[in-house]
DNA sequence: GCGTGTATAATTGTATACATTCGAACAGAA
DNA sequence: TTCTGTTCGAATGTATACAATTATACACGC
């Protein structure tokens, strides 16, 4: 027989994908969730759901009514003042990841920045969103600050559905792997300086190209 | 019969008082909590115990380790890292909340300030650290965006055993109330730009203080 | 028709029972 | 002694039973 996988508990799995489902909008902003209905659709008992439930009211994706759970979602308010934040503070995950380098971390930042490359050759949108995803992620975790890690990882999360839209268009595509590449090089190279600086800009070019997302979509 | 106190539920009240038993320190860090020993010691099931260490995990207060729950509290860096972030970002409340004062919000506020001078001449610093406590979080409140506040009210909470011990320096007590004052007057009268910039000098002024108390206090 | 009271059903809060996993202690053989 | 296998217990994961609350619908009297 196989070696089974890990298995994470089913409240994990739960929350997983209700945080999944809120933020890509599979259940409508404003929709009730109960407990029983969740039951019935998720085929599991009420402890982990429960469970899960409490996790996501703490991140603010449900708010609780006292019958039911209602979907909170995420505002364009909400993903400015996410964009905000993250111009601010990326820069300091970026500056720490800088002075934090190993060669196994080198290897495995490398690893994500080649498969960025390979994805934008190969056209493939959706796993170059991914990519996107890790490539922040990774700066946090490079950082080895836990504080910073778990203001902006949570941040990012709740991005994941405005990036499936910016990644579509393909110039800023091109744009983003550019500098990505310069912060990725500034930080194995050490430059805390710079990496930080670059980050700052970064972010804050995706934050404008996002800002007229906006405005052009409604 | 005299009409009932609104019933905060049990997994609510696990949560807070552990919380702040964590970040007070009562619980050292490294200690193994088991849900059958917060049973006894708690007198309340499993079931809201394991829905507030779920919480507590969610804010990196706890760490599973498949076999107890052990403390992680809050590190030196950890401190650290939490004034860089509440000096990159809390101007930003201080903006949002100075453009959007309503005259209940400023009498409210005003209350807040009036307390601290009253506490101030009355030397009581227990009392004046819950103030700044609430100052700083009115400030999160007063700018009614959600990520902002959820950004930065937990980080307030988690600097809370700190700002006892700054509070019992009086020369620093009496430049925070002064600059309380001035961020105070700033978002009354609607200056969003003042605010902010006052707000993220006062955040500076604080860093440095706790900086300079870790370094004396070792 | 309209308001009121009651019964009922839906929902959450809490406790507990059962299943499972994992590690430590211990016994026995090489 | 040391390695190994087994047993037992402690802990968590999950399901379910029970209690309490609240909204809703409906019947009844005015």
């Amino acid at each position: 027989m196989l070696k089974q996988f890990k298995s994470t508990s089913l409240a994990d799995q739960v929350f997983d994908r209700l945080e999944n489902d809120i933020i890509q909008g599979v259940y409508p902003k404003g929709e009730i969730l109960t407990e029983l209905k969740l039951v019935e659709h998720l085929g599991v008992s009420r402890t982990p759901i429960r469970e899960a439930l409490r996790r996501l009211e703490q991140e603010r994706l449900i708010e609780d009514t006292g019958k039911g759970s209602r979907v909170l979602g995420i505002t364009e308010d909400d993903l400015l003042d996410i964009m905000t934040i993250r111009e601010r503070v990326e820069g300091v995950a970026a500056y720490y990841a800088a002075l934090n380098m190993t060669p196994e971390a080198k290897k495995e930042f490398t690893h994500l920045v080649d498969l960025q490359e390979f994805y934008f050759q190969k056209r493939d949108a959706e796993h170059l969103r991914q990519v996107d995803d890790q490539f922040h992620d990774m700066i946090c975790v490079l950082s080895r600050r836990t504080v910073i890690m778990d203001t902006l990882v949570p941040l990012h999360r709740k991005t994941r559905r405005y990036r499936r839209i910016a990644m579509d268009d393909w110039a800023r595509a091109t744009k983003t792997k550019g500098e990505h590449y310069e912060i990725y090089q500034a930080i194995v190279s050490g430059n805390a300086e710079l990496a930080s600086e670059l980050t700052t800009r970064h972010i804050t070019n995706a934050k404008i190209h996002m800002m007229e997302g906006m405005k052009s979509n409604g």
